[in-house]
DNA sequence: AATTATGTTTAGGCAGCCCTAAATAACGCC
DNA sequence: GGCGTTATTTAGGGCTGCCTAAACATAATT
């Protein structure tokens, strides 16, 4: 029974914390130039904020080595990114953000909002399950639903997908993906891939109403599907 | 023309900003101890912040006799007021936050929402005048309703006033006042004032649905009052 | 196995914002 | 008009969270 409730985090931590979670899940442990990377801080400055994390019990750290989220540091990290993504789900279908404008918002308002506030603004939706780029809300006891999808890059010709989520990091990206109609939901078929790196040629949108896109395949690898059966 | 656009101010300067807006309000310039009481922290930092301020060109500081904002701290501090009072309407009227609860959480969001964000809210709200205690809210452009109202406690017996503001510090007292029903927009007849700083009696409510109670002289001397004409 | 490249940590600093203890200025009183 | 009280400021520290430069460990190369 490690109890040890949130003895509140500072923002810079919950930041770390959530940059640590996600990196953890790709690879195995975390490095600390990833994280310096990530959050645009020097990897001496990482270091530094290893220690204290370490301190604090949230991470373990093997010098040289990486880092890994303790079961304390995991739980962190999941209200951190519960409030960060119910915030989002509530600019854009309560406040009228546009997808592409939620994220940084929903950065600074994750450190500020308790709580009951986001807990009310989830009940507000009806307890959404993904937020507007198709990730899953952590529950609130600290569950994830965990899938490893495909992304479209790894589509192969003639296959039927749909969408299930899109990286939100780049604004003009999530813009430049609506435009095409690319959305968490949003059914889409691989008419064809050219070779080299080449472009990717998609029909999107549902049977009767599918328009014809291209897309390079850096753009494609930051769509997340699954598969929908032949077509 | 002095422009200079807000250089993003950091969380506790925006509170200083605002506990010295607040006070210059009341007698003249704010001093040392009144912002160190209020914000609760030691003079000796105050002393130290009031520098910081000063360099900032948000105040003036005449040592040892208090300090002034500044036409540029005047606008910086109104646009934090602005932030608070539409995040407490908004909790209240759309997230359900009962008034008691709604200036702890709006004095840690108003430093992390953007301007987007509280216009967003103030739309949604058709462009709220007052908070939920009956603060005036700062327009965009930075004027505010400016009175000097009298408070219960100055009312004389007989004298017939309409609420138009409660202070809203402690929540104790809210829950009391909203239990006795006086919050902005009631009316209040005084019934009696017992003399040696006594109990002032009163009828609370419109004609017909009025009710008896009773309040000491402190309670009384923060509810802010309009008269009504005489009963 | 030795060298080089890369990634990580330590050392030393700085800014923001807070503290306590001590010095100093202003005020009120006799 | 001096004296004590009270308010304010200065001096000296601490913690968080960032930085650069330098030292060090690990991995890759030849």
């Amino acid at each position: 029974m490690t109890a040890t409730h949130s003895p509140v985090l500072t923002g810079p931590v919950e930041d770390y914390l959530k940059a640590i979670y996600d990196l953890e899940r790709g690879a195995g442990p975390a490095t600390t130039n990833e994280i310096a990377l990530r959050l645009a801080i020097s990897p001496a400055s990482v270091s530094g904020m290893m220690r204290r994390l370490a301190d604090l019990g949230l991470i373990t750290h093997e010098p040289y080595r990486g880092v890994r989220l303790t079961e304390e540091g995991r739980r962190a990290a999941l209200r951190t990114l519960r409030r960060h993504r119910i915030l989002e789900c509530y600019l854009t279908e309560v406040l009228g953000y546009s997808w592409d404008r939620v994220h940084d918002e929903a950065e600074q308002l994750e450190h500020a909002a308790s709580e009951e506030l986001v807990e009310r603004m989830a009940a507000a939706l009806g307890e959404p399950a993904h937020d507007p780029h198709g990730a899953p809300i952590p529950s609130r006891d600290g569950t994830v639903e965990e899938w490893t999808l495909r992304t479209l890059a790894d589509a192969s010709a003639g296959e039927r997908v749909r969408v299930r989520q899109v990286m939100d990091k780049d604004a003009a990206r999530l813009r430049y993906l609506a435009e095409l109609g690319i959305r968490p939901g949003a059914s889409v078929s691989v008419v064809d891939r050219a070779p080299f790196d080449g472009p990717i040629t998609l029909l999107v949108g549902g049977a009767g109403a599918e328009v014809t896109r291209a897309v390079g395949p850096a753009l494609a690898a930051q769509v997340f599907v699954e598969p929908l059966g032949a077509e």
